[in-house]
DNA sequence: AATATAAGCGGGGTAAAGTCCGTTTAGTTG
DNA sequence: CAACTAAACGGACTTTACCCCGCTTATATT
């Protein structure tokens, strides 16, 4: 529970031993999930199977979720560059509609695919709800901004339709997926919802 | 090697002494909250102070997730009344925007009180999301449904509707509550919020 | 190169969730 | 009321996540 806590300003950039190890957990990690499924991704089974000891692994991603984080994170580090630098409609060059529903359709399709990651990520008391989660709340903020809308309160806003997206999504995936529909079509029809409610919300800006 | 087979459509009346230690159970999670919160309540430590056995805990809750959302349960079936039968704005007699905004009123309210239960509630592969969120799905749909706004899929709409009061809230109770705003004022900005959502959701109907 | 030290490492230890299965009992039937 | 059966019970057992802390090693400093 202890963090380091260097008061601040100091980084102390990771140790070369430090590195080679995150990445060989997070190798062997995504290894063991693709065999036996995110279930099959124990503590002691992934030090082993790395060569490491158990204590390594808590120390590099101090809870099992945190493991789950870090590989949708690596993920999603790609799909934040496609956001902020990428063609249009979900880079920069067309309206705030386009781009928040551009946003939940690239979204809703990631974490369909990834449904069991994303799913092992937020089981304990993970507390913060992974930083992308942030990331996506960081943008909406800025759309909502710029689409100058009379709201009272953005801020919240952005929580909510951040909430909106993601809710669903996740009720979906915590649902019994052997007679539910097949995700592609889930899938489809969460994100067209997702546009309805955009175009609602913003419709009234439109007056 | 006989199969009981009961066919189906017989539930079976609940044992009394299986119910008597339910109650007994759920009275006893309370009181042990009550000292030492949420997290003092181990299933071994529950059992015990019950009297009980630990594989009666199981038997009746399924798993720790079970307990807190019994619990919850409780009290959402009073809160289930004032709606349906309440007075208004609440109840039925008033519009669909302002029994929606009451509703996420009293619901932000109720779970700002119960939040380490609600929190608790949610923690492993629970599956269902509680059967309570179920009823105010039911509810969403029964005023979007009466409120005519030309929306494509309000089944969806409902759902996210949902995942926009409870999403923050969630955000809200996991985030560090000790240099946070206090609940109270939490609250207020959250349920202002949600009137917000709400209003300008319906302003594309009353045009 | 020698030294100092913070960071990293290992793996046994603990606690708590959840499973198993043999025993007991409430409720039913003739 | 005696036999019967499905449900409930108990508690030992297993599996994991997570902690602790003495030992090792990378890296900075001189």
């Amino acid at each position: 529970m202890d963090r380091p806590v260097v008061p601040l300003g100091k980084p102390r950039a990771e140790r070369a031993d430090a590195r080679r190890n995150r990445l060989r957990l997070l190798a062997v990690a995504r290894e063991m999930m693709d065999d036996g499924g995110a279930a099959s991704v124990t503590m002691d089974a992934l030090a082993e199977r790395a060569g490491l000891g158990k204590g390594t692994v808590f120390r590099r991603f101090g809870t099992r979720a945190g493991i789950f984080k870090a590989l949708l994170e690596e993920e999603a580090h790609r799909f934040q560059e496609l956001v902020l630098s990428g063609p249009p409609p979900l880079g920069p060059g067309a309206g705030p509609v386009e781009r928040l529903t551009a946003y939940g359709r690239v979204r809703i399709a990631f974490l369909v695919d990834n449904l069991d990651v994303a799913q092992a990520a937020m089981e304990p008391g993970a507390g913060h709800p992974a930083a992308e989660v942030d990331l996506t709340l960081v943008h909406f903020r800025m759309l909502l901004g710029r689409a100058d809308l009379g709201v009272r309160d953005p801020e919240s806003l952005a929580v909510q339709l951040g909430a909106a997206l993601e809710g669903p999504l996740l009720l979906y995936l915590s649902s019994s997926r052997t007679t539910e529909p097949p995700p592609a079509e889930a899938g489809r029809r969460l994100a067209d919802a997702w546009q309805d409610l955009v175009e609602r919300l913003f419709a009234t800006a439109a007056d």
